[in-house]
DNA sequence: TTGTATATTCGGAATATGCCGAATATACAA
DNA sequence: TTGTATATTCGGCATATTCCGAATATACAA
């Protein structure tokens, strides 16, 4: 009989593994990464003592991994009155990723717009206007998508 | 009377830096960041002597910018016959990046769904169902939006 | 105030990245 | 084939990033 408790590991940190891949093509460090992976897996905020133990990591790399999700609003610190320990937990807003997403394709289409305004060639106007609009366009869409989701999530 | 050219000349560069400041984040490499700031601005494909030359880079860091913009679809490659000179300009299709995006919310979105797969609390495991459909919600509401805006252009 | 449990910051080592110039490869023309 | 114009690759340097352990700071309890 396999040891069910040592499987049930071994998948959990290939998980973690797995959305660490992912997450590294947007730039976020690896001890970051791992810790959003292991935070998904989590049914309640977790410690950095026990995050240390998990993902063997030092502390202070726990401590800044932590603080980083944070500032992505991609994970949650639940304090305790009483204490001073910190525990961490996966936002329950999932579309913080999607908003950080949405502020820089705006930050781009207004970028392309004020190109419109230099002296370049008016082909060369039209298209940067193009791709502003275009841009603009698919921010909305997904705002869109996102509240029609939050509704439909309250009414259940 | 102001030296025209030299102010056309700074309000472009001032254009390319902060094109490039925006693309950053998303993990581009300086050299092709400006270098596709650059490219916005250009009527017709350039060489990539005339992009070493803009852009005061070396001819090898012209390339591998060039390629690199190639490989994420940003730029397109623009071949003559009778020489084996190379000239770059920006993609046509303005939905490259947002593809490039979508796929990652995809993988993302089925990493999740794999994690409800595991054996963990019901709890967590409908987290994770949950979030795997905002993604995969939030993916076709662009994509969406993307051919919506498509099908409108051609008919202009 | 002191002690304790905890988090955060700091300095440094290891590693990765980005860029350059030189060397090399490639396609074409004569 | 040789020469020429061009692109690409390679090795190395400089810089930036990441992570760690040690030192420091902080909040709370006694």
């Amino acid at each position: 009989m396999p040891n069910i408790q040592n499987e049930t590991d071994r998948d959990e940190q290939r998980f973690v593994e797995d959305v660490a891949r992912l997450l590294a093509p947007w730039g976020v460090p690896l001890a970051a990464a791992r810790l959003y992976g292991y935070l998904l897996l989590c049914p309640r905020p977790v410690s950095l003592d026990q995050i240390t133990e998990k993902l063997e990591i030092s502390k202070s790399s726990a401590s800044v991994a932590a603080r980083l999700l944070e500032s992505y609003t991609l994970a949650r610190r639940h304090s305790e009155p009483g204490t001073k320990r910190a525990l961490y937990a996966v936002a329950d807003d999932y579309e913080a990723m999607i908003r950080q997403q949405n502020r820089l394709l705006d930050a781009l289409a207004g970028q392309l717009n004020a190109g419109t305004e230099l002296a370049v060639p008016k082909a060369v106007s039209e298209r940067l206007g193009e791709m502003a609009d275009f841009y603009r366009i698919t921010r909305d869409a997904m705002a869109d998508a996102v509240s029609r989701w939050k509704r439909g999530r309250r009414r259940q």
